[in-house]
DNA sequence: CGGGGCCGTCTCGCTCAGCGGAACGGGCCC
DNA sequence: GGGCCCGTTCCGCTGAGCGAGACGGCCCCG
């Protein structure tokens, strides 16, 4: 009960993308004492396939989770029956099974559904950006984003993380949510993303007061060149800050004032929403 | 290779919302052989989560899937530190790493990225819901969907499945998708949604040749009464048709044609936009 | 053409991870 | 205070899971 944020759990070692690893002991591959059982090698398994893998040959999941071939194969069969993985040819991806459970998960799918037709008139209002994103762990996770067809090069993507200290959204999420984030965030280093990013602890503190002050926060040139972000806190059903709303709208063109305005507009609606859909804690 | 269209595996028998059913044989608590293994159980455990249900309790998940209390116990624990599972109090939640994993299955990621801003397009040129739908089994699965505030009694949803033969995605995916489809679908009884579903598989037919003809399907009020939509396939990068976009909208101010326009010159930009994502098929 | 390497698949006896009945302690309501 | 249901923990048994190894097919290269 004393965990405020929900953690994201501890990875081992998700991959390096290169061999195993150059362990002394002689023992075969096991990376550590965590893949002993049928769930570890799950896993494992589901992990080998990275963001932007579309499909894995069996052996090359043997050789990224160091499981046995024999072993992989009979748990991908399983899997494959449930569905959770497909096959074609002798590539194996994962299946669709896997997309559908992934939106029954109420934390994502009640914040999403409440704020999903507001972020859609933020879009038509603003032509730019909207992102919708959640604390998980020490990062933010992006549960929506409603945007045009502007060709980012590396674009932001649903379900994609991000370092809070560099974002407009994290900087909300510190700002309003859980006291002790804000420690547990200078306590970690704060990688430089871009020339601009934040670094130093100080000026992070400084641009959360300003935050708090303001009602909202404010990210220029800190993710991403070029670009600039306005986000502002969610409030659920018991009060607390439970997610994030931001415009990103390159700096030319940018108008912060506008955003605030409609994104303190909306934020009040979408609170109500949520009240309305989800009676519980959210 | 022979299997076409991905299949959505069989689920034994998923939960019947009551208790786990009478059987006769006086084994505890099996409903049938499929849960012998880490896996199965892990399967009962997840699927015991209903599209609707925030939370369950411990014992909960034990009457729903039947497993020993000291197993949903121990596999929980393990779930939990994955993040598969989350846990408040003493209730588990679906976790984010589900949504998180969910969301790299190629084959709803793809089309997603390439769909979603003429999507976008066609919600600002139409003010209607729009929906994009792939086969999987004989049903259609919703990859996504753009809408506004419309309050339906019960909407559709994303990863929602419906039959094939009472939408216009599904009509469209069955008329320009894989040949044998038809066959497979008036093979099962045809479900009777509305009043005004199709039953019959010779009037079926006869709906899926014309949509051959004009090269789009539509639907009247046979999924719910008061709206109509219109389909048009989507072809990847193979050639061969993987998804359905629909327009739907209450009859009394839908402009089919309008639509129609609409969606055939979204859906040839679509299918360039997923020849430059996806070089291989998708 | 023949050999070598990599692929996915399958076998089989060993053993330890997983199992689940049972006991425990705590909160709640009658 | 007693009964009930909750989540948690213990512990000895056992069969599900394991993985080294064999196998056959495919492709590339000498």
């Amino acid at each position: 009960m004393s965990l405020i944020y929900p953690s994201s759990s501890s990875l081992p070692a998700p991959d390096a993308d290169g061999e195993p690893q150059p362990v002394a002991i002689a023992y075969p591959a096991e990376p550590d004492g965590s893949a002993n059982s049928v769930l570890g090698k799950v896993r494992l398994i589901l992990e080998a396939f990275g963001p932007d893998d579309e499909s894995l040959g069996l052996s090359e999941i043997v050789r990224r989770t160091g499981v046995a071939k024999a072993s992989v194969h009979r748990l991908a069969q399983e899997l494959l029956q449930w569905g959770l993985l497909e096959r074609r040819g002798s590539e194996y991806w994962l299946g669709m099974r896997l997309f559908e459970i992934g939106q029954r998960v109420p934390r994502q799918r009640i914040l999403r559904d409440a704020a999903r037709p507001f972020m859609e008139d933020l879009y038509q209002a603003t032509g730019e950006t909207i992102h919708l994103a959640v604390l998980d762990g020490l990062e933010v996770i992006y549960l929506e984003k409603v945007s045009g067809h502007g060709q980012v090069s590396r674009p932001s993507r649903i379900a994609g993380r991000m370092p809070l200290h560099c974002t407009a959204t994290g900087k909300a999420l510190i700002a309003f949510g859980p006291g002790a984030l804000f420690g547990d965030v200078v306590a970690t280093s704060l990688a430089r993303v871009t020339p601009r990013t934040i670094t130093a602890p100080k000026l992070l503190a400084q641009e959360i007061q300003q935050a708090r002050k303001v009602g909202y926060a404010i990210e220029r040139e800190q993710t991403r060149v070029g670009y600039l972000s306005v986000a502002i806190p969610l409030t659920g059903a018991t009060g607390t800050v439970v997610a994030a709303l931001s415009v990103t709208a390159p700096t030319f063109r940018a108008d912060v004032n506008k955003y605030v305005g409609l994104l303190s507009m909306v934020s009040r609606r979408i609170t109500k929403s949520i009240m309305v859909a989800d009676g519980g804690r959210s």
